[in-house]
DNA sequence: TTCAAAAATTGGTATATACAAATATGTTCA
DNA sequence: TGAACATATTTGTATATACCAATTTTTGAA
């Protein structure tokens, strides 16, 4: 379980084996894990480094210690694993439905205060904007704009747009988006929403936005969708 | 800063007066914190002692480490927790907020066709209706329409209600909750919802339906919760 | 047998120390 | 000036040790 000479520290080492041994199943709920002591003289290493092992696996709610009795395998926890939210495209084919989209801009604009803050960048720092709206069965179902940092990806042109822009950002760059964060409110259409969504004006929209970040804690892009709330519903399933 | 004599221990002392500095604003984001060694050699304390406060402020996010260069005020945290599967309680906590609920209605009804079939029932079965609005500092955030078949649980009293029908759920019957799937949509309020949120007749609202589902695969229960979206968006955190 | 005291076990706090690895700074030499 | 090297500073990893606090187990006397 531990080699000394690995690269990997010890207490990383540890880290993982407890781990694997919760999710295979051999611990199971409510069981005591070994005492700290136990497993520094099995591994012949500082109970000090054992600590660090378990600390960080209490941080991660797979284990919880009892003062005088124990450290024990926690429940599972219910939540954290959001399958769904899949791109549109991904969604639609989902839904056995032809997405297509229609790019109608494509600038490189200044950013304004609130974008540049989103995007960690300066204020009237150059980004790229992208307006899309997107269609299901050729109905428009929701309007997109992506903002992304001009100096971030250069030679960024309409043709890529209209392919995968991620899969440009992986291939050209090595960039990997590591996590999104997305927020989802409803709201009212404003006069450009109604106009490319085709809707009554004061109808009801779905507004999701969106900011992704890069392995390197970088801001990728930020990405503000309108959705029609009546062909359009998001789906979320979680898991434990 | 720190009493040696206090029966506080020195690393949460020292936490907490960290954290004090940055909420007052004297630490600003970016800022570089004091290196370990110069607050373990001002406050005459063990480096150890001084890194155990930074670790847990660092899994607080309220710092960053940096190998080589030092520790950082991080950027203030405005949305940690994702409103997954958590509870509207811990939900309101997670952004420091007080939390209620008001029941308006608790009662065994049979079920319609719709529910029947959402729930895996036959038609007419009885099932719990409870109807409540969610508060967050006494302000209407949501109605919330929970259904659960009657014969799944059987004593469930109002009382239960008021507290974690999830906990006695895990208690009692020893069953837990495996997934959930969740739609959310935008619509504009009914005429039940307006007089319970305490808003104006066609404002949009958010529309979240749930259906949790136990390990052995039984429906548990049917939510439905209209939430006011001048007051509510929904956060979600995807990280790969 | 029963119950209270003592001992053992477990996690919690704190110190001192050593070296590794990444980064920043200063210095020297071409 | 500018590049290469050495040095200092910072966090990261690891060990050994000591005692505290809560809990469980064992012991022993009534």
């Amino acid at each position: 379980m531990i080699d000394k000479n690995s690269p990997l520290p010890i207490y990383h080492q540890l880290e993982e084996g407890i781990k694997k041994k919760i999710e295979s199943g051999e611990y199971q709920p409510g069981d005591a894990l070994p005492a700290e002591r136990i497993y520094a003289e099995r591994f012949n290493v500082s109970r000090m480094t054992v600590r660090q092992a378990i600390t960080n696996l209490v941080n991660e709610r797979y284990l919880y210690r009892v003062k005088g009795k124990g450290t024990f395998i926690a429940e599972p926890k219910l939540e954290q694993k959001l399958t769904g939210l899949t791109s549109f495209t991904e969604d639609m084919k989902a839904r056995g439905m032809e997405a297509s989209s229609k790019l109608i801009k494509f600038e490189i604009i200044p950013s304004n205060k609130r974008l540049a803050q989103q995007l960690h960048i300066n204020e009237h720092s150059p980004v790229y904007e992208i307006k899309r709206i997107r269609l299901a069965e050729d109905i428009p179902m929701a309007l997109e704009r992506t903002y992304i940092p001009a100096n971030l990806i250069k030679g960024l042109t309409e043709n890529i747009v209209k392919h995968s822009l991620y899969q440009f950002a992986e291939d050209k760059m090595g960039v990997h988006i590591k996590s999104a964060k997305q927020t989802l409110e409803a709201s009212m259409a404003n006069k450009e929403e109604t106009k490319y969504l085709e809707i009554e004006d004061q109808s009801p929209v779905l507004i999701m936005d969106r900011i992704s970040t890069l392995d390197n804690g970088i801001v990728f892009e930020v990405v503000k969708s309108t959705y029609r709330a009546d062909r359009y519903k998001f789906m979320i399933e979680l898991n434990r």
